[in-house]
DNA sequence: GTCTATAACGCGATAGAC
DNA sequence: GTCTATCGCGTTATAGAC
């Protein structure tokens, strides 16, 4: 904590926050000023534009949560070896779920979107996260195309997760979704193909 | 197309594609004003606030939701008795996946989100869907919680869908994920209760 | 490297003529 | 019921002292 640790990352810190509570959009440089406590020159000394400073901070939100995810799906970290029970630790994760997903929620905010570079941020993050699943379903046995479109509907399930508990406003209703989801997943398929 | 056709009905209708092009709190109503053709004035006269034309244009595009699901999930309509078959029917049916859900976007729209009157009508479109997917499930002999668990993982996997096909900017993002859900919800449970 | 002051612009809303 | 003009404020960003 010397001098040097002092503005730039306070204000990464702060934009983050912000950022998670209101979005990119509806957040001002001026908002994240005063929440750092630095002055109006240092933020635009070391962010010349706001567009520097989402980068910065939705960056290191990206990289916190796919590092969570990895734990998440990690056979070490997850202590058991069973990859469908990891894809479960996954989904079944203690999320705050009325607070929204800090990267699914950049998704709906304009001025994310309309960015080129936080664009490829968030698009980077889902790529990877869905490849991280899908990879581990592969570990189940299951064929590439179905281990896909099975990752595919297990972070949609997390996504339409929050979404559904935000617009009820009862967090139950992410816990819910993912128990509704893991029931299926859980039942053993009657020989793939068979009907 | 009368005269008194005009001013309201053509200002909720531009707020209605404003909205579900950017979000409520990222559309000014000098945009809509513009967009309707209609002068300021008209816009103040009809709508005092941001607040009452919201309301209206949200109103509008919550009914129109709703009522294409009930279609997706009536037996007359889907042309099917079978009640998975009207739920799967829901699930693929065609989407704008790279726009997002009109409804669901606002889920993350700060806006909207601290407007009570908003989210009321948000919160309310959701429950309604959950019912209606719900009660469909019954019909198929679920009981009643695993009927509710099951409705929310399928409307979070078309929210989540959305999600996906906007981050990663690929529409088929939102197909693998309710391919993957379908896929699961239509192999038989092994005997309820059983492992 | 950090500060204060301020510019230029668009916002939501109002006034008041027609 | 619709118009134009304008108010007061907050925004993103810059200027220039320290």
């Amino acid at each position: 904590m010397n001098a040097t640790t002092g503005a730039r990352e306070r204000l990464v810190a702060a934009a983050q926050q912000m950022f998670a509570a209101q979005g990119v959009g509806a957040t001002s440089p001026r908002q994240v000023l005063d929440a750092s406590g630095v002055g109006q020159g240092s933020l635009y000394h070391h962010f010349p534009t706001k567009h520097d400073l989402a980068v910065a901070a939705v960056g290191a939100t990206v990289d916190d949560a796919l590092a969570a995810a990895r734990r998440d799906l990690d056979p070490g970290d997850a202590g058991t070896e069973d990859p469908v029970a990891r894809v479960v630790a996954y989904l079944e994760r203690p999320r705050d779920a009325l607070a929204g997903c800090k990267v699914g929620r950049l998704t709906s905010d304009q001025a994310v979107m309309d960015d080129d570079g936080l664009h490829d941020v968030v698009t980077a993050y889902f790529v990877r996260l869905l490849d991280a699943v899908a990879a581990t379903l592969r570990e189940a046995g299951l064929p590439d195309a179905v281990a896909r479109d099975r990752a595919h509907a297990a972070v949609a399930v997390v996504q339409g997760g929050y979404v559904l508990a935000r617009a009820t406003g009862d967090p139950d209703a992410m816990s819910a979704a993912v128990r509704g989801f893991v029931a299926l997943l859980r039942t053993p398929a009657p020989t793939e193909g068979a009907r």
